[in-house]
DNA sequence: GCTCATTTTGACCATTTGGTCAGGTTTTTG
DNA sequence: CAAAAACCTGACCAAATGGTCAAAATGAGC
């Protein structure tokens, strides 16, 4: 599920199988892994349905290679958070970073929900192994921060899923915040402010400074 | 999709509808409209498919009825914030509805998320009439306890959504958290601690007060 | 207990779905 | 350019799916 050896392939082959695992990730973003008809992805991916199996054997085949390919892009940005870097440097760079991922990978981040909301039942395995080893090594370095005085002392845990929750609230729930306010995280300004108010609020708190 | 009439029923059609409506929860929540089985709902429910259908004449009217229900519940913790309470005490009071409410219906909160995902085809009216209205009236009164000084100047709306995210992902992430704490917000600890952790975060903020 | 309305069932149906396969077409390779 | 490999198609299939219907079983009111 996490690293893929590559078989030698062909121009054609990776140009379909491209295509295919890019309308995959619409389609299964958008109704799950039950809900999406391999007819579709075929369809969206401009192509027939016998073609589409003739590169990926079954459905739940073309689900894991867009599992895969998603995990990596969506851990990354925890991987560069930096011990010896200033918090609010490192903390603000990383805020960037996954709101940029929820403006330019849309589905991916909403495909990501779809599985964990389902009870990740393809990914269980990475949560408990390399996401749990990292998430645990990145809350060290946060306790670390704070026993230093730079940060406040508060559960690691849960200052993480503040800012899962909140990056990836503007991916997952776009239409609500469209509905809403008319624009999202798409739109550069919009993206801007919700960073600018995510940080105030994470590092000054809402309550005026005395 | 908000009010609705109640037409005489037995004893029996009360009973049977509430554990359809019940069943058909869980499985919208995991699978979402397009991923749900009706077969599935019945048996759940522990009855045929057919005496199902007896009760709800198709699919998405049984998909509907339980949206219906479902959105003034998730609605309803929003009304209570009231402009002449202290800000901190309103919005502390409002996080521990929302976490509560993460923790009493999981499934409710995320069948939620799954209906906006998939572009909130059947709530997108409810969205811009109704939640629009009520969010555009607290956001009045944020921007009130601003310009009183009572809390910082930062954008309403993201404000707004910072709490949804944050709350709503403590359900609809659940086995997510579960991977990595063990916990969960259904556990009362675990609740506290994330309270605690939230509203620290929110009106005090990470960095140390000079 | 009798009658009528409500509830439940199981057989049935058309359509959709994931997937196979034999054979045709295109591309690559020697 | 010929042969082999890779690619693509359409017909086909079994199972699953949403839904119908007539008739049987059950319950309520008298």
């Amino acid at each position: 599920m996490s690293v893929e050896e590559q078989p030698r392939r062909t121009r054609i082959q990776e140009k379909n199988r491209a295509r295919i695992l890019d309308a995959a990730l619409g389609t299964f973003a958008r109704f799950g892994y039950r809900g999406t008809r391999v007819d579709q992805i075929a369809s969206d991916a401009g192509m027939s349905k016998s073609n589409l199996l003739y590169y990926f054997g079954s459905k739940s085949e073309i689900y894991k290679a867009v599992l895969a390919g998603l995990l990596d892009r969506w851990l990354a940005p925890l991987r560069t958070l930096d011990p010896d870097g200033d918090p609010r440097r490192e903390l603000t760079a990383y805020i960037e970073q996954k709101l940029r991922f929820s403006a330019n990978e849309p589905e991916a981040s909403r495909l990501f929900a779809n599985e964990v909301m389902q009870g990740a039942p393809m990914i269980r395995d990475v949560l408990e192994g390399p996401l749990k080893a990292l998430v645990e090594e990145k809350a060290e370095v946060l306790r670390h921060w704070a026993s230093a005085g730079k940060i406040r002392d508060v559960d690691p845990h849960h200052l993480i899923f503040l800012i899962w929750a909140t990056t990836q609230h503007y991916a997952d729930f776009a239409p609500q915040i469209e509905a809403l306010t008319g624009s999202g995280i798409h739109d550069d300004r919009f993206r801007k402010g919700a960073l600018e108010t995510l940080t105030t609020l994470l590092f000054e708190g809402l309550l005026p400074r005395a």
